[in-house]
DNA sequence: CGTAGGTCGTTGACTTGTCAACGATCATCG
DNA sequence: CGATGATCGTTGACAAGTCAACGACCTACG
């Protein structure tokens, strides 16, 4: 029974939930909140089983094992920096150490980029392409069992849409996939 | 934590799944990868933004909000630590560190739990309370920005659905929301 | 040219989380 | 009762990310 009235600061053009009852809410159930906690709830529920899979199976982590996975199916198999930075969506201090964990393990190594002497460019090697395919299976058995497996065609299709509609205006630079260094480009 | 995916775009119109040449995916692109990925950017590049809006705004990380209001929807406002820790969907440690944190700063207080003698629980300060209902403002602000705003009641039922489908199974113990220690609740 | 300002990747300092281990407490069962 | 084992919250040591600042480099414009 305590604290009975919400200053309501919010506009009241909509139809306001005034408290009601003594149990009041401390902020406005809205409608569309509960699949926006599904979301958050899914996420950390999800990532949690698969980054302790991926660890214990091949010692990598989520992040690193994107990041592997993105170099690979780059060009040549490398990657600018900046580029791994933005598809793994990590800073740029994130990703240099996070590569250098990957190159300290044999997975990938640096080269300079031959175009832009600032770049460098992270190149899978072939240790760290045989780590990505063994890494692969326990991945993606684990997507099936947690996400794929529970989800139909249609259920696929619908959060396909909606959540790329939701992700897609926030891609940080609307820049069209510029690849690498590279001259001529496959 | 971190920020992984799965798979892109395949290059043109190839539907071979065997191993092929020097160019091949390095791994098959199963249907409903995308929805996968569409997930996971999402989910990376939205709390991304909310967690830095909020932290200007009042000086909260989204773990410390998210904390502050499940606290706040407890009867009582307060909640046992083990309780708040599955909630927010933080190990023990890592909850006693962000309850330390949030009571430095005078949001919440700890306070023994008069049933077990090896309980602590969290109680909300009225300042606490009031941070959360300020920043709250600003938070349902940006959800609704990047979130709901761009998704219609059919998707956002779709989302629940399924997301609700998939996160339910991986609650960690799937005991029926048991409380607190207070002894008689409403 | 040449200099002013932007970008690139790295580093130091810091934040926030995890795991393993601990003392304290509960619960069970002899 | 008393021993045994589980659970609770905390702590030390560490892991992995961020931001600010740096030198090196690119670019553009006088």
């Amino acid at each position: 029974m305590p604290t009975p009235s919400v200053s309501p600061r919010t506009q009241p053009a909509a139809k306001a939930r005034i408290a009601g009852p003594a149990t009041a809410a401390v902020v406005a159930d809205e409608p569309g909140i509960g699949a926006w906690r599904s979301f958050l709830t899914a996420h950390a529920r999800i990532t949690r089983r698969l980054d302790e899979e991926l660890q214990v199976a091949h010692g990598l982590s989520l992040a690193e094992y994107d990041a592997l996975l993105q170099i690979a199916h780059a060009p040549g198999r490398r990657v600018r920096m900046n580029v791994l930075a933005e598809r793994v969506i990590l800073s740029r201090s994130g990703i240099t150490r996070l590569v250098d964990r990957l190159e300290a393990a044999g997975s990938v190594e640096r080269a300079a980029c031959t175009t832009d002497a600032r770049g460098q460019e992270a190149v899978l090697t072939p240790l760290g392409l045989e780590r990505l395919r063994s890494a692969a299976t326990t991945h993606l058995d684990g997507v099936r069992r947690y996400f794929l497996g529970r989800l139909d065609a249609a259920d696929l299709a619908g959060l396909e849409a909606s959540l790329g509609r939701v992700a897609d205006p926030l891609a940080s630079g609307n820049h069209p996939t510029h690849e690498g260094c590279s001259p001529a480009e496959a």
